[in-house]
DNA sequence: GGTTAGCACTCAGGCGGCAAGAGTGCTAAA
DNA sequence: TTTAGCACTCTTGCCGCCTGAGTGCTAACC
């Protein structure tokens, strides 16, 4: 089978693609050569049809139907025929100034970057929230709320604040606890969480008798802090939007996409994939690995600040999606939050 | 009108209610008789069946279908007619078992009662966060990050954790800060956050020209740091088993539902109206003033503290709801909750 | 007077047939 | 290689029909 598309395919392939992206309907001959710049038949362009079924880009739902494309169809669509403009000026004031992005802890800029995608494009946002195991540390503090309990609160270089309760066997004074803080915010600044987490366990393995009672105690209080990092979070916005489209108005699909929506470790899973790659990804049905989500695309970009790259954002929707206008908003918003969590991290 | 309904009345729209909230469609006269504990026939519960239209506690699709419940058949039933029996002890067992409740944080706890009466219940689960203006006022602590901002860390009686980053326009040692600190912590303990910003509002006003500098430093930053009470925040459990419910195939109203749930502020309304309340409260459908979730019901118990009602949180779902089975579930995760963060907040 | 049997009536839902319309594949001509 | 023409297919909507569930009413019954 010849699978190079010669040029006349390739814009035919094009139009039924954006026609049905467009209306969501099969797309039948006579509605290309209306789109179509040269003048051709309709007769011809069924040929064409029937060739590029026969290759996979396109299928009939039933026979005598117009052709819908396969995620064959989308993917070569995606990869060659698609051509990304940057994003326009109004869309770009649109977003900077929709929402309120100055002042805002990381989290609140996150969500709010989800928000944002999900509005501008009309489709279910997508935020990972930053793998704590790969931040920087930056800061400590413990405060003792109890004899017993005590609360970690930690930021890392990007901004994020994380806090947690520990339970302590021991009582600490409040001198003590800063005698532990100060050393450590002296000792492990810099460090990723994890290469923190491995120099702590390390040490007190180590030094299993540890001469210095308040360094053991520094130890263990720490261990104990960054123990059981949260797996990880996905803050989704705009999920009512996936009830619009017409595609899904089966329930059962319906039900098994908000499913995988609550327990988010799909998404995360995908956004993950995002996160090495530079520049925008885009993951089409069945390359998901998650026939929960069939028929279902994501488009995902990664966010990073000045320490490296963070985590990944995107948008979820259809197969049938219009990536042209999609693609811009996702890159622009990484680069957005990208900078501005540059801009707090000092 | 002589709306007494007299005991066999009372009976039959009992069993009406009853057997269409297990089936969810119209009921019919004969199937009423199969429930009834009492020998009756047809003719005779459609006679009582016409009274209870006439009335208003029942209405009909359309001419010569079976009957079902209006908004006030289901008040009447709720109010009058319902039994509700504590809740079973291998429910108990479920929800105590079920869920990892030591340990956490108290917007951890709160996220995990939402899962539990989801899962329990099978309805979409809901918990308001606390106002934190009226929670009491514990621990503060300032962190500093760069030489303009500022981390505020504060800690509630209840165990709620805040923080929030916050710009100065002169820098502080760290010393300073920490002399801040503990004056808040020796002045403001035990109060609430309401109280607390009006104390600091009224000394700052009082003596404009203070002073003391650190003591204005200390105002500054703090009124600074609680200013912005973010909205009542809900979280929310299991909307996916809002799809699985047969009176919302509907999708229009379906989205109507969902947008809501986003939003949150018309949930966070519902549930606030329950804080006041004691005992289990259920708003049925348009008592909710909200036309976005008509034919919705909402169970609600207010959760409190030793320090005093905090917020309170319940299930929504379709008023076709088995209200016995799912009372006693919100009844029982309201006191576990308040109890649990009794223990955390000693 | 309350209760019940009987009966006519109504209406939703499912099914089959029918026609229209959209779209295809194929063939033969340009 | 392209196109016009044509037969064919399949969906969709519509109409009418029937069935079943359920009602309201009336008259008989206890």
């Amino acid at each position: 089978m010849a699978n190079e598309l010669n040029t006349r395919s390739q814009q035919i392939l094009e139009a039924i693609i954006e026609e049905h992206i467009a209306t969501a309907q099969p797309v039948g001959s006579r509605a290309i050569t209306a789109r179509l710049a040269v003048r051709l038949s309709p007769a011809t362009v069924r040929n064409v049809m029937a060739e590029l079924e026969e290759q996979g880009y396109l299928c009939s739902p039933h026979t005598s139907s117009g052709r819908i494309p396969t995620e064959q169809g989308y993917r070569f669509y995606v990869d060659t025929l698609l051509r990304v403009s940057g994003i326009g000026r109004r869309q770009k004031d649109r977003i900077e100034t929709e929402y309120q992005w100055k002042g805002l802890q990381m989290s609140e800029l996150l969500r709010a970057a989800s928000k944002a995608l999900s509005s501008m494009s009309s489709y279910t946002g997508l935020v990972m929230l930053p793998r704590l195991q790969k931040t920087i540390f930056r800061h400590i503090e413990f405060v003792k709320l109890s004899s017993s309990k005590v609360l970690v609160v930690f930021v890392t270089q990007s901004g994020l604040v994380q806090n947690k309760l520990i339970e302590i066997d021991e009582d600490l004074t409040a001198a003590e606890l800063e005698q532990i803080t100060n050393y450590l915010n002296r000792t492990m600044a810099g460090l990723s969480i994890q290469a923190m987490q491995n120099q702590l366990l390390s040490k007190m393995a180590r030094e299993k008798a540890l001469y210095d009672r308040l360094l053991q105690r520094a130890m263990r209080l720490s261990s104990a802090a960054f123990a059981g990092d949260p797996e990880g979070d996905v803050i989704i916005e705009g999920t009512s939007l996936f009830l619009e489209q017409p595609e899904f108005c089966d329930m059962e699909r319906m039900k098994r996409i908000f499913r995988a929506f609550e327990r988010k470790s799909v998404l995360f899973e995908l956004l993950d994939r995002g996160v090495q790659g530079s520049g925008v990804q885009i993951i089409i049905g069945s390359e998901t690995e998650h026939s929960e989500i069939a028929g279902c695309s994501l488009i995902a970009a990664s966010y990073s600040s000045r320490s490296g790259s963070l985590g990944s954002l995107g948008i979820i929707g259809p197969s049938r999606m219009p990536y042209a206008k999609v693609v811009p908003i996702v890159d622009y918003t990484a680069t957005l939050v990208s900078r501005l969590l540059d801009n707090d991290s000092d």
